[in-house]
DNA sequence: CTTGACTTTCACCTTTTGTTCACCTAAGAT
DNA sequence: ATCTTAGGTGAACAAAAGGTGAAAGTCAAG
């Protein structure tokens, strides 16, 4: 549970994000609370991440705050049968492989779905590694046409599908994966074909 | 069930949250239950939680009065239900955290289930963020009191629960984390309480 | 390579708040 | 009658949370 003052942190870094899609500075934080000093603003950011508000960041990464849904129940909809999701083929990696159709449905908690169309996909390689996405890993991918700024998407370039971190560049996207060994990409946005966003993950240890 | 000295407290406490998003400091229930005393606050509290009307906390947490829901038995039985794990408390990171008892259910898919004995936990830090498992991932845990080289286990610590990679060393024991920045330690294998092993993991993108 | 915009950290202080100790009262249960 | 349990009073305490100011560290873009 939040003190006062977490909450009020919260719901202004919330807030902000719907406002302008992007998520307030520090700053602009302590400008919002009356606060003198950035470090107050540092540690109710802490303590947000230690309560589960917000996700953690990359170290020193700009404007990264993002709030952790820690939704409540929710109306419960009417007798939950265990839901199942297509598994639509595997998303690559290093070396884009092609999506199959073999639509074989895999069961995912409830907690992962929610609006929109959603579909599963099986990682292969390490090409996100660094966001924590590994190979063999089930993902639940929302299906959407366009995504923000520093979404992972799915997408699908020359016919290859990828997943990578979605950066757009004016009239070019950039594909960027989480792995230091590998490159980010640009393209024009016309050949950048985005088949859905990243909403969930699964893995299982053997 | 409860008693209505209890139960106004309850009520309070409950209505506090829904009107201000944050839960009540005592002192603020006690001048709404009109006591003179924290300490008969403290004592409602205490068999709140005794009773499951609230969930526990850790110690002088501020403003963490969380109810619990008081679910009745309802008809559970031969319906299907999606299955749960009781979600056990926070397993830490850097600083590791007490688990909670008054578990609450949390849903998961029956790909993660299998013989033995499981539960969830939520990740709480980025120790083993190398290994792909970040700060707000629910694991899900087989309960266990030994594991092989090489595992990732749940063990407490001196009353510590730590998420870590699993060495013997002989008489001793390695936990080792995956995070550049944190350092392996080494315990005599009579202080390291083994408590389960890793078996999936959870993530939601918000 | 430098700059500017940001995030982190350090040292140190104040306020808020949960916990505990000793002792008291009333109502049932044994 | 007396034991146990729920509720209470009041005071003292320790830890967590919240802050100030300044400095250092990072990273992407120009």
């Amino acid at each position: 549970m939040l003190t006062p003052r977490q909450h009020a942190a919260y719901e202004f870094i919330v807030g902000f994000i719907e406002r302008t899609g992007f998520a307030p500075s520090y700053e602009e934080i302590r400008r919002h609370l009356g606060l003198r000093s950035l470090n107050a603003v540092a540690k109710l950011v802490v303590q947000l991440r230690r309560r589960g508000a917000l996700a953690s960041a990359r170290h020193n990464a700009k404007r990264s705050l993002r709030p952790l849904a820690l939704r409540r129940p929710a109306a419960r909809a009417a007798a939950r049968e265990p839901a199942t999701l297509p598994l639509l083929g595997l998303v690559a990696a290093g070396r884009p492989i092609e999506a199959i159709e073999n639509p074989e449905p895999v069961e995912v908690p409830a907690s992962l779905l929610g609006p929109g169309e959603r579909y599963a996909l099986r990682v292969l390689g390490d090409s996100m590694i660094e966001d924590g996405i590994r190979d063999g890993d089930l993902i639940v991918v929302r299906r959407a046409r366009s995504a923000e700024n520093g979404e992972t998407v799915v997408a699908v370039v020359d016919g290859e599908a990828t997943l990578k971190r979605f950066f757009r560049r004016g009239a070019r996207v950039e594909l960027r994966p989480a792995n230091a060994a590998l490159r980010a990409t640009e393209w024009p946005a016309a050949r950048v074909e985005i088949r859905g966003i990243l909403v969930g993950l699964l893995r299982r240890y053997s």
